[in-house]
DNA sequence: GCCAGCCATCTGGCATGCCAGATACAATAT
DNA sequence: ATATTGTATCTGGCATGCCAGATGGCTGGC
């Protein structure tokens, strides 16, 4: 088995067999979730195994082990014989994703600070850099950058697990980010905040910027637990009927 | 309709339809793996799935969604067409858990600091006194009741999503946990660091029980990397030749 | 007109069967 | 004897079918 054979051998991947068919179905509903603003539409959002099965073209068992995994994950509930619907997460459960977000990235800063590089350093200042102080008009975008510079805070305290868990919260919050972010001027702190943060890091001060990064997000949490009733408020007539039941 | 009838009504809970057969084979499973101390068993473990359906007695079909399940938790490990096998956590790994869990519990305290009442205090030491500053030849009692401790701070954060999240952490841990326990006098240490924990709580400083928490936990962390090379080791024939390959 | 009870139908839970990828072993050629 | 290749078999992926619980509308009795 020569390995340094002295002619070339082709350098071809493993190869990922299709992926399997379950994968590509949790990804696509999960992403046709995200992609529907169900913080927008009034009533439950049932799923249909059999239709869903229809539409991807593929039999009910990926489909139900797909919608298995999306339940662990939050993104849908399956109540016995009653159907699968999309979960609308209360205010109570978005405070509580912040927090354990805020938990999670201030330890994540703490980690990074004393070794972080300035390449580093350079990234992330490049992400806040690109909207002068004034995201307005560049909601979408900015919320975009927003979460890239938290997501990049994240990735460099070194914990991978982290990251893991942190990509389903982030998902989560999508679309209740996108209401927070146009009230109270919260766009423009968050800017100054980060700005604070980088610096921060740059100094290597791990205790400023676990605070920094806490206090930060803890203030969304709390920004949410004020203004975010909208999250709870959808209690329309199907839902009403079942709560009087 | 009237809810406040004048004879007794009984208070029956909406029972529960046998829970699924998929959710009871997840739990079997998963108390299987938690039990065998797979630390110490040489070789990969493989599960599969006609055997555990045999076993207990359903079809493949729930076997499947309960391992589904499992593999999201981290506790197994699924190759297509190779089988499904136990996974063993690296030191790495167990470093990263560790260092999640201390982040959740150290905000957790803080959480809980300002607001912890003179009964919860009392729990919590009761917990650590019942192990008069001698926990040698109760490790088994004494890593309980240290779990239980931990639990509770995190209960008294008030963050449920942290309990959940904390919940399989501290399953993957339970194998580890028993052998660090008996290295370099941690268990006594342990006990100490604790008393300060609950000090720090009563006196409602959140700074300082949030510091304490996080540094007791972060210390274990340093620990396992340091003597958690036991973890690697078992590189046996079997994974060997495949490493080769 | 109203309500109880019945039935058509919808929906997920589970069992079963087939298929293809992967592996191990043996047979064969060199 | 060794390397290669053919094959039996093991193992998970997927499709399909049946079943029971749940629902909602319909009908008959009051």
């Amino acid at each position: 088995m020569p390995d340094d054979a002295a002619y070339p051998r082709l350098r071809v991947e493993p190869l990922e067999v299709s992926i399997g068919l379950r994968k590509q179905a949790c990804d696509a509903i999960k992403r046709a979730i995200t992609e529907m603003d169900i913080y927008r539409h009034p009533g439950e959002i049932r799923l249909d195994e059999r239709q869903l099965s229809h539409d991807l073209g593929v039999s009910r068992t990926p489909i139900r082990e797909a919608l298995s995994v999306l339940e662990q994950e939050g993104f849908v509930r399956t109540m016995p014989r009653r159907g699968v619907t999309v979960v609308r997460k209360t205010k109570r459960e978005v405070v509580e994703m912040i927090a354990v977000w805020a938990a999670l990235e201030s330890m994540a800063a703490r980690l990074a600070a004393p070794r972080v590089a300035a390449a580093e350093v350079a990234a992330l200042r490049a992400l806040v850099d690109a909207f002068d102080d004034d995201p307005s008009g560049h909601i979408s975008e900015y919320s975009h950058a927003n979460m890239q510079f938290h997501k990049a805070i994240i990735r460099m305290g070194g914990i991978a697990l982290m990251a893991s868990l942190t990509e389903n919260l982030f998902i989560h919050m999508r679309a209740v980010r996108a209401v927070t972010m146009t009230q109270d001027n919260r766009a423009q702190r968050s800017i100054a905040d980060h700005r604070d943060i980088i610096a921060a890091l740059a100094a290597h001060d791990a205790d400023r910027a676990e605070r920094l990064v806490r206090e930060h997000t803890m203030g969304l949490a709390a920004h949410v637990e004020k203004f975010g009733d909208f999250l709870d408020a959808p209690v329309l007539a199907d839902e009403k009927r079942r709560m009087d039941a």
